[in-house]
DNA sequence: GTCCTGATCCTCT
DNA sequence: GAGGATCAGGACG
């Protein structure tokens, strides 16, 4: 099957992003991010998302903009991917007005296109083990540093609009940071299998 | 320049 | 549940 992009849903516009980061961040769930590459395509249901906010001491924008944050700073809707650990690399939505260092981490997809590329990228077996954390779902969908800055409202990497959803929302604080981790900035869609964690 | 830490994941016990 | 992989950014001097 071959995804249909138009008949599908429209990709989201940039005043999508030029809202307030935590409404961002919950509106995302239930979106497909869609990567097309000359391999094929690959695309997941956001499911999981964490905001981080100016004046957020675990928001690497927190400390004003220096090269590698600078994306942050610019205009939403664009992707902001750094390394982390040594080895993994983390996707991020800009978004707020320009000038505000805020963005929206993506954590968790649920596969829904590609299946076969994911697959071989994450040499493993199960569909949950796929996108289900962000440096994980980075390499299921060939997101690399190349992608940090590129606009999201346009080809080759961006974000649909996903079917409504009546799913509900649950809010928790954040996963793997010490500053800032009482804040309840993390959303994801309950009961869904393809989350990060519980 | 050195030192430490990190928005993670995987393997082993 | 613990520890290792592996490196860039940021703090410090």
């Amino acid at each position: 099957m071959v995804w249909n992009m138009s008949a599908e849903f429209e990709i989201l516009p940039r005043a999508f992003y030029c809202r307030d980061t935590v409404a961002v961040a919950r509106d995302l769930l239930g979106a497909i991010l869609v990567h097309e590459t000359a391999a094929g395509v690959t695309a997941g249901r956001i499911v999981e998302t964490e905001a981080y906010l100016q004046g957020d001491p675990a928001c690497h924008a927190s400390r004003g903009m220096t090269r590698r944050n600078r994306v942050m700073f610019g205009p939403p809707g664009h992707a902001y991917v750094y390394f982390i650990y040594g080895m993994y690399y983390c996707f991020n939505v800009v978004s707020a007005p320009e000038g505000v260092g805020e963005a929206v981490l993506i954590r968790a997809l649920e596969p829904i296109e590609g299946i076969l590329h994911m697959l071989r990228r994450r040499k493993r077996e199960k569909l949950t083990e796929l996108c289900n954390g962000p440096a994980k779902l980075v390499q299921a969908m060939g997101i690399t540093r190349s992608h940090n800055g590129v606009d999201l409202t346009g080809k080759p990497l961006y974000i649909g609009m996903g079917k409504k959803t009546t799913e509900t929302v649950v809010t928790t604080t954040r996963i793997g940071i010490r500053a800032g981790a009482d804040l309840p900035l993390r959303f994801y869609l309950k009961n869904n299998k393809f989350i990060s964690k519980k």
